[in-house]
DNA sequence: CTGTTAGCGCTTTCAC
DNA sequence: GTGAAAGCGCTAACAG
């Protein structure tokens, strides 16, 4: 148990009042310069750190916005936080980071203890298990600015900025199908993601509009929730899709693990890419123009995306009566490399 | 300004007193089973919230820890959160993560938002510019335990966590000379980081058991602070260094950053890799196998820096008082692969 | 079983 | 210019 040292300690030490030291230490007007001084280096002297607690507790709410995301084990994620961070700290508010890992409890519990330390603004994109927004709409309800990125729902009512991922995911499918390519299987990740849902969608406009039916059996669902069985079953999942008598000839992927492990799987089973297979994959990882070979990639503006939903918080903060929400699409772009080339 | 509702409110809502309301939400032992329903039943229906500032300030500090690292855009780092954070859920505790961006400053502010807001332990990883750690050290004269980790400092009596980084530099230097390559070049991150230097040790140590004579012209830092710059700063490393009339034959890389940056400048130069120029280099990137040609990296320990050292802090939370520090010192691996092939 | 009360550390009227 | 006192929301004696 750290026992702090209060501003009654300072008082004590420099025989004045409680109240004249926090006003010394607020620079307030009406303290004479000479005490301020004295306080000010003392408090500094013995790195004298307010209670937030007690501060906030008296003076309403903390310079801090909490941001709750599954994991930041991916590039994209990481620099979609990059794109937050350049806001807050622009306004000088901290950001408070907490992980989820796909845990619908353990989000619940983050936004619990973000919105009980005082956050004045949340931002966040949600588990795969979130199908309840109740507990977002009552902070929404009590006065909380919440904003989703990347992952959206259409269960709350509130800001949400992601990617044109129905468009990406089009670009995606029609680049590959321009290069010559006729069966195109897509693996993306879990179903239940309304960013997968949208390039699923993708995929399959791309696909009508170019008079190609879609086949099912083309299409695969690997779960990345866990991590452990997730190489298994891509690997199993690429070995079904390889053993069809009417074998696939470029894959789309859907998500950033998903591709990249696609590219590892596919050079262990031994096939050549593009030769055997052609890829594109939806992923920001900067490495991929040293993959072998340099991998296709739907590039995500990550970094704007962090950035305007941070904006669209600050500006809902501003304006406290939040109403006209809005959804805002970013525009992905098509980084063609070596991995798509023509058949 | 968000309106919580408070205790208050529930005991006014159901004709009770503050107190019965919450020793119901405790589930305290004396409170009659058909209030206590009533009132936990009323709370969960209007999601009630707990005040933590005020609980905290109350009951003295919560179920917290945080971590203060520069930037969380590497796997490496991103790892070993990893590694810290399944720690922290076994025992029920919250992680509260902040990025101090490499600024000495915003490191301070991050230190006292996550101690004023009451965390009960501090994991962090210092910024290149932190060399005064007067902070840190009063904090845990108040009786906060902390932990370094990855980046350690001499400047400060704590439980330190690293990889073994001057053994991990010597083999991979060892590895480059028994391969045949006899003119080896460092490159490697700021001077100033503890790790650089321990890295650069290592290197030299291997130069000299094997009667190589260490060349300074082959040594180059190069800042990553600013990502901007760095890949100029990089590229120009390189041209100075292939420009050479003693050229190097061979790269052993000291961080993460650098080495996969290495890569793409050696092949945006033209460069061949490794018959032009070998190399190794300390990353964590899951994605070394599928480079071209796949890296040879000195891999950490990641996420068992990050056990070890929320391991160490949980055990310090408990005893109270810490006195008796450890450094740690995790092994590395080598993970040979085709960059750094016999010459 | 439930209510009353005090106090955590801080800020902020209101006195002097 | 400085001090005294109230109160933010909560918990924990202490009463009843």
């Amino acid at each position: 148990m750290s026992q702090s040292i209060t501003l009654r300690d300072i008082a004590i030490a420099l025989n004045l009042s409680v109240a004249t030291v926090s006003r010394a230490l607020r620079d307030s007007y009406d303290i004479g310069a000479e005490t301020k001084k004295r306080v000010q280096e003392y408090a500094a002297a013995i790195h004298y750190v307010p209670n937030r607690m007690a501060q906030g507790l008296k003076v309403g709410r903390t310079k801090s916005v909490g941001v709750v995301i599954c994991s930041m084990n991916n590039n994209f994620v990481a620099e979609m936080l990059d794109g937050i961070d350049s806001v807050c700290t622009s306004k000088g508010y901290q950001l408070i980071i907490m992980q989820s890992k796909e845990s619908y409890l353990q989000e619940k519990e983050c936004i619990e203890w973000l919105f009980a330390g005082g956050i004045e603004g949340l931002l966040i994109s949600p588990t795969v298990e979130t199908s309840d927004f109740s507990q977002l709409a009552a902070l929404q309800k009590n006065g909380l600015p919440v904003v989703l990125f990347d992952r959206l729902s259409d269960q709350i009512n509130a800001d949400k900025i992601g990617a044109n991922n129905r468009k990406g995911a089009y670009e995606a499918t029609m680049h590959l199908i321009n290069n010559g390519y006729r069966s195109i299987a897509h693996l993306t990740a879990n179903a239940a993601l309304s960013i997968a849902d949208e390039r699923l969608k993708g995929y399959q406009d791309a696909l009508r509009d170019s008079n190609i039916t879609f086949r099912p059996e083309l299409l695969k669902f690997c779960d990345y929730t866990n991590s452990e069985t997730a190489k298994v079953e891509l690997n199993q999942a690429i070995a079904e899709l390889m053993s069809l008598s009417l074998q696939p000839d470029a894959f789309f992927t859907g998500s950033d693990q998903v591709s990249t492990g696609c590219v590892k799987a596919l050079k262990n089973q031994g096939f050549r890419i593009p030769e055997d297979i052609a890829i594109i994959g939806f992923t920001n990882t900067p490495h991929a123009e040293i993959f072998s070979p340099p991998l296709s990639t739907v590039h995500q503006p990550a970094f704007e995306i962090g950035q305007l939903a941070a904006e669209k918080l600050f500006a809902a903060l501003k304006r406290k009566s939040a109403e006209d929400y809005e959804t805002i699409s970013l525009h992905t772009e098509l980084r063609i490399r070596a991995s798509s080339a023509p058949k």
